[in-house]
DNA sequence: GACTGGCTATGTCAAGCGTCATAGAATACA
DNA sequence: TGTATTCTATGACGCTTGACATAGCCAGTC
């Protein structure tokens, strides 16, 4: 084994910043919370938070990306994205609406490390390498989506409309449901996008 | 007047929360970004930074909560939608992708005090402030998206659930375009959304 | 001109942060 | 068994943070 250490420290640095956002889980949160020894960190991410955080957005996406395409190939579109939904709010509702996603988390909330010099340079750079991990992430789900789409005859260009429109529901469905503490965005959101997607399927011919 | 100092700090703080986030965003940057006398804030926010926090986010609800209002009302529902994505879409631009939501901000990064006694309990209460204080501008928004469909002769039920889904739409546009550094995501989900909107428009007869 | 009360400037404080160094434990392989 | 390598534990460091205290400024008013 590679270690379960490291693993439990990834999930757990997820866990923590789809809760409370990126700058708001320090290490010591997540050795904290993952009852893993701080002393590893060091071990395991050589270069710090910035890796720590790194991987938690790669590991978060890709489960994500794994389920939500298991559920489209095996249901289809409707079917799936019905299911996908569903178990998004029993996570809101299992958590008393706490956890997010993290991969929103780092699209909006900057990573600040150590004001190096003179406060002049943030840590720009670290902050860039992120938002692409988040976009890669964003780009990988619409794929799933896309490919999904056009398996059931749609033709490529709506496709690709209706699965960023997904993406964008879902992530700010889960601000929304936080917000309010309640499901009821994310229900009103799921009975609209259900109605454009059979809709968008049924004419696929046209 | 009633000291300019402490609206720009109101309008400073509620820029640098959609630019960074909650916990990236400290009362000394705030004083640095908009040239504001860090002595003040204690005299203008005697509750410290979960005031000013607070004053943010109306702020900031208020303010679009007006011109997208403005923009409905003159235009009617679809080009009143058009222009309000079209000026999202240049505050995008012009600030390179940085700027986002502040109430976004607050629904997706949590606030954290000082960590009281052992860390047991975070600032729970605060936390829980500032959420319904997110909550009360998307309801407001929402509220006004509903009226303008419902004045265009929508039924209510629909209106309310396209209310929902148009701002959880550009919530989460905002942080997929952050994320590609593009205008794309919005470029596609506005297009979708326009078709709903008329088609739902359309239909108000049956 | 002196007084006064709203504002500004600056320094101090405890606490938390990420990082690093170093020492100890555990594990694997000979 | 011995030893090398990997992992864990703990403390120290330099820094930033929000909060506070104290002193100074600068209108207005008598």
């Amino acid at each position: 084994m590679t270690s379960t250490t490291r693993d439990k420290m990834i999930a757990g640095a997820a866990d923590l910043m789809s809760r409370r956002g990126v700058n708001a889980t320090s290490m010591r949160d997540v050795v904290r919370h993952t009852a893993t020894p701080r002393g590893s960190i060091g071990h395991h991410f050589p270069d710090g938070k910035p890796q720590l955080l790194a991987e938690a957005v790669r590991f978060a996406g890709q489960r994500v990306s794994v389920r939500l395409d298991k559920v489209l190939s095996e249901l289809g579109v409707i079917a799936g994205f019905r299911a996908f939904v569903t178990s998004r709010r029993r996570r809101l509702e299992t958590t008393q609406f706490e956890a997010g996603c993290p991969v929103l988390a780092v699209a909006v909330d900057h990573y600040v490390g150590e004001t190096s010099d003179k406060g002049e340079t943030r840590d720009e750079a670290t902050q860039q390498h992120l938002l692409d991990l988040a976009h890669d992430v964003f780009t990988d789900w619409q794929q799933v989506m896309l490919l999904a789409l056009k398996r059931e005859g749609l033709e490529a260009a709506r496709a690709t409309r209706l699965a960023t429109l997904v993406v964008a529901v879902i992530e700010g469905t889960v601000a929304l449901c936080r917000a309010a503490r309640s499901t009821q965005p994310l229900n009103h959101a799921q009975q609209e996008l259900e109605l454009i997607l059979s809709e968008a399927l049924a004419r696929k011919a046209e």
